[in-house]
DNA sequence: TCATTAAATTGTT
DNA sequence: AACAATTTAATGA
């Protein structure tokens, strides 16, 4: 197990923490190695864990009951999830799978709700993050209602590459163009039309199992 | 390091 | 959904 250390440095919202803070956070962080389609979390299980991705990426995903799967998110370096449940104290309403091979760090329900209670600073993440994930899912309720399947591809995609919720992503998606699919809940057959339309417009770059975006302003108004 | 092979992914129908 | 083409990763000389 990795010492959670450069871990926490790394996150954004352990950067205004007091050093009694950070120490706490860190004593009590556990960093787990996940085999690509290991899993961060299940669906149905208590919420022991506020999830970071320290490396690698997660997929949040839920099932239907005709054996159908689509993913919700992908949770990419950097990135905090599962605090809604910890909020609520409920089971948690997906699984999360790792895509590749993936580490995570996990903090105890217990410690999150200090943090809740003792720092303003993570509070205001906590804020933030909610805010740019309810821009998301209205971007996402506006695409599939009013625009066509390249749009929706496209915001998916810039999706993932949002500054706040993944500080570092970089340019580059590694992700295969099925896995896209259950990001869009569409065909792969559809997703790969739709990504070659995109590089046309020299918006993203497709690639063996990779998508590089060139323009990612373009892609998230792509189809207005 | 290079060649071979299997597996995964992509492109097309 | 099926098929062929392409790319990657693993293996061993």
């Amino acid at each position: 197990m990795a010492a959670p250390d450069d871990t926490l440095r790394a996150a954004v919202w352990a950067d205004e923490l007091s050093s009694d803070q950070l120490q706490r956070v860190r004593a009590d962080t556990v960093v787990r190695h996940l085999r690509a389609g290991g899993y961060a979390c299940c669906q149905g299980e208590p919420a022991a864990n506020w999830i970071g991705v320290i490396s690698g990426m997660v997929k949040l995903s839920v099932g239907s009951a005709m054996g159908k799967a689509t993913t919700l998110t992908e949770v990419t370096t950097g990135g905090w999830f599962g605090e809604g449940s910890l909020l609520k104290d409920e089971p948690r309403k997906y699984d999360g799978i790792a895509v590749c091979d993936t580490r995570i760090a996990c903090i105890p329900r217990s410690t999150f709700m200090w943090l809740l209670d003792t720092s303003f600073p993570f509070n205001r993440f906590l804020l933030n993050q909610f805010n740019e994930r309810l821009g998301i899912m209205i971007s996402m309720l506006e695409s599939t209602r009013l625009l066509n399947s390249e749009a929706r591809v496209a915001r998916c995609v810039a999706t993932l590459f949002n500054p706040l919720l993944y500080p570092n992503a970089g340019d580059c998606l590694d992700l295969s163009q099925e896995e896209i699919g259950y990001l869009c809940g569409m065909s792969r057959q559809r997703v790969n039309r739709a990504l070659h339309t995109l590089e046309q417009a020299r918006l993203l770059r497709v690639e063996h199992r990779r998508i590089t975006v060139i323009d990612l302003p373009g892609l998230q108004n792509y189809g207005l």
